[in-house]
DNA sequence: CTATGTGATGCAAAAAACGCATCACAATTA
DNA sequence: TAATTGTGATGCGTTTTTTGCATCACATAG
């Protein structure tokens, strides 16, 4: 859209700080850069940015204008989607941002279903933590954010929440895996690899570890998801998962042979965690990204059911 | 604003319904004008208006993004106000439709009163029927309405309401002077001078006349509300008028020497009208416009006090 | 059929945007 | 303290975009 390039680069420049190191990403020089940030101040009546040896920062103004900007480019990208879909092929790009649970399994599933059905729509699936997904919508960059525990913005507004309770994983040898059910006591100094502090599941863990005071002999952390899955094969280690972010089938399917199994904490040590599906309070989303929340929630209904609400 | 010159541009030929017409209001050629809409459907990827024998016509897609042409505009406006503001000095454009009834007084001494204090601010003061008034506030053509009886819009969002009694006017040497409270029975046969049917005060006397029976002798109709003041002067007539279209002291000052009086007419006969202050629903006004709207509820509360709701 | 109106298009002129080189200033580094 | 590095601003020639004129193709009304 040619008359957005002006308010884009502004956007940009407020992003980068810097109106040369915000020239470069936008592939132009610096000089034509600079000329149309002063073209819009002068239009406008006053500076949008204050100047700083060491590059720029919005002032109040621009804080107000780059506001507009960011809602104006999204209310455009509705109207866009929502023109293409009068052609009757649906059109348009969805921005989903997430937490590492949800990318694992459920959303290359549920982006794949609807694409199927969907095919010119297209995805950006940005992983990132929780307060960072939240700051994604507050700044337009994302369009729907899947955050699990906790929720820390007013501007969040939760479309739908899936209950998930907490799995203990292991390797199919190991003494736990007898246990249809495991109870905290069970884990006294087991030793266990952990997800990082800032991690949603983590927290949880933690507040049934102090309720109950039981000490786990945490001999790993990470935040790699895949790598706390894969060295469960390694060593006898227990790990804890939820179900959102297993395979489909370790949970339904339990009985197949498999290297690792899953086994259900005892809620009263640890209460189910909530995902929380939502999007920017007040905003109207394009047709594609409002679809696609619809398919997240089916998804969601037809995996867990009653722990859905919405 | 340069960025938005496009865009004013399609709204323009929207509205007008002709490139070339379009054009000339624009003061450009019609090919400069054409070539600016080719190269923005072309953007969008699909076009915007039909193009008919006579003229363009928007299509379902045009619909689409005219309306949003037309909110981000609005928008513009508002953080423009709200920047100016930042300034100390409150700057802005007000625009407002209105029926005939708050041009005479009303909005005279309100604005001016206002202009007092911010003198920064400019006003667009657009007389229209109330139907007129509510699509003006749709197309985004005025920030704020006053309508007198009935509203039809579902998006007309009433924010304050001024009960108003009918009075019945005359010469001060009219027999009906004599009374202090006038009842429709008195009027019968009288020779009066009223507001054309799509006045909201003349519906509202017509239900009373009809409830009580009354017949009027018609001798007058205009919708000039100048015309049936100044008329009742030169014949023994009677009119109608609510206070707010009525000088301040007409009613206050009732015994001051005056060529004409107004005398109120019997509740039991004709309700009192309602004058409706509102905007687009949902929509969020620029600074001035807002505080505009407060200073005219704070103008009727000290007129009307208890006849006013919020 | 003619006359009048409409939007579209090729081409040259005008206007705007761009990029290079450079300046002025501030902060950091040697 | 002096040199270096990084920042945004600006003059000037070049490139790209926009504009206006003349004209076409088409539809409608007289």
């Amino acid at each position: 859209m040619r008359f957005m390039t002006s308010l884009r680069f502004i956007d940009a420049v407020a992003r980068e700080k810097s109106i040369r190191k915000a020239a470069e990403k936008l592939a132009i020089t610096s000089t034509a850069l600079n000329r149309r940030i002063l073209q819009i101040e002068d239009e406008i009546g006053q500076p949008l940015f204050e100047r700083l040896a060491s590059g720029v920062r919005l002032n109040t103004a621009g804080e107000l204008f780059v506001q507009h900007i960011r809602t104006q480019t999204a209310e455009l990208a509705r109207v866009q989607s929502q023109i293409a879909d009068l052609s009757g092929i649906r059109r348009g790009h969805v921005r989903i941002a997430s937490g590492a649970d949800t990318m694992r399994y459920f959303l290359p599933e549920t982006v794949a279903r609807y694409r199927g059905e969907h095919p010119a729509v297209t995805f950006d699936l940005v992983r990132q933590s929780g307060d960072a997904a939240e700051q994604a919508l507050r700044t337009l960059e994302a369009d729907l954010a899947l955050i699990f525990e906790p929720i820390k913005s007013a501007d969040f507004q939760t479309m739908a929440t899936a209950r998930q309770q907490l799995y203990c994983m292991m390797s199919a040898n190991h003494p736990l895996a007898k246990k249809p059910m495991i109870r905290l006591r069970d884990c006294v100094g087991q030793p266990a690899i952990l997800p990082r502090a800032d991690a949603g599941l983590r927290q949880l863990l933690n507040v049934g570890l102090i309720r109950r005071s039981v000490e786990l002999g945490t001999v790993i952390e990470s935040n790699s998801q895949e790598f706390l899955q894969n060295y469960l094969t390694h060593e006898m280690v227990i790990s804890f998962q939820i179900p959102i972010a297993m395979p489909s089938d370790l949970i339904t399917a339990p009985l197949k042979t498999s290297a690792i199994v899953a086994r259900p904490v005892d809620l009263a040590d640890v209460p189910a965690g909530i995902l929380h599906i939502g999007q920017l309070k007040g905003r109207v989303l394009p047709v594609a990204a409002a679809k696609f929340l619809d398919s997240i929630i089916t998804e969601l209904g037809a995996r867990y059911g009653d722990d859905i609400d919405q």
